[in-house]
DNA sequence: GTCTATATCGCGATAGAC
DNA sequence: GTCTATCGCGATATAGAC
């Protein structure tokens, strides 16, 4: 039996998260959650930025899984069919989380800090789908703006997706955000006084 | 003769980005700032949340300056010219920092937590946009995503204005950028096989 | 303005995995 | 043995309470 269990980091976030929905984010404290893991302070801060951080451990691998993903689409796929079944694709990943994102959610609107620490989370994302876009050849301020799209349609239709019954599918959810944005695209691709 | 000048704000932050420059973020202590201003610590965090905010003390004002803005632009005009006009008068504001502003990137790019707080600066400015759409009767996600597009223009256009030489005008990058863009949208409204 | 909690992190030691 | 994850102690600065 080994002194310490693998899964530090993970029983770290779970601690996280009990502690905050009970306390709130500010009134808990780093010693508190550490104990309640099993482990000490310093271990925390291993795995671990800061307090705000233990709140994101499953992001971590969502850019590479993204940047995999998007490596595997065909070469003559357009950037825009691309980037749609690249956030397809992560719906799909999504899925199986909503009771913890959902919980998750709750605590990040309660606290500002978490808010823009969520802010980083997208960030990452948008340059996962711009670096992918760029290893296709797609031009830098092309896949920026196209990376940037993407995410707010990802954003959106989660929250939307949180605010609907449990069973609902995320990605359909995507395709009907999808479609408002093109609405919009459309308005801009004129001359600025319609079309 | 007043026992404190009116302009602690002010002379904090100067303080701050010349300490940064000095001794980079980290090995800069909030005490050193507030001496360098003739200040106390306290009155330091009496001013700003943290030691990262020091530096976006300028864009405090600027959502409530974009929000007026749009106000005034007249109620025909669509949701994306009315974008295009609110950041057109955000780049006249912003062409006379032009210094400023480039020590503070340098600065931003050094140090990941500033990274972070400076997306929290284009999230309050996307907030204000999309704010005042809806005051304007454009339906939320429309906003939502217009918004983040604008956004995106306007960081790409600065970002390239910062590379460009000093008295390069802004509002051309960002008309050059708002092409781009429209580029992308028009392939985005297609079937995503191209037009 | 002063005082204090606690977030954060450097360092050396330890204990198992291989 | 070497490597890695953890622990325990201690120092400092941030940030907020009084």
């Amino acid at each position: 039996m080994p002194r310490w269990s693998p899964d530090a980091a993970l029983r770290l976030e779970a601690a996280a998260l009990d502690s905050f929905e009970e306390h709130g984010f500010t009134d808990t404290t780093v010693p508190q959650i550490a104990a309640r893991a099993g482990l000490t302070t310093r271990t925390f801060f291993r795995h671990f930025a800061d307090k705000r951080d233990s709140l994101f451990l499953r992001d971590r691998e969502f850019p590479q899984a993204v940047r995999d993903f998007l490596r595997s689409v065909p070469a003559e796929s357009t950037p825009v069919a691309t980037v749609q079944l690249g956030l397809a694709s992560a719906c799909r990943g999504v899925q199986g989380w909503r009771p913890q994102i959902a919980r998750r959610q709750a605590i990040i609107r309660s606290e500002p800090a978490l808010q823009e620490r969520d802010l980083l989370r997208s960030h990452r994302l948008g340059l996962a789908i711009e670096q992918s876009l760029v290893e296709r050849d797609v031009a830098q301020p092309q896949a920026h703006t196209l990376a940037a799209i993407a995410v707010t349609c990802f954003d959106l239709a989660i929250a939307r997706w949180l605010d609907e019954p449990p069973d609902t599918d995320l990605e359909e959810n995507l395709l009907a955000v999808w479609d408002d944005v093109r609405a919009v695209m459309e308005e801009g691709a004129g001359d600025g006084r319609g079309r």
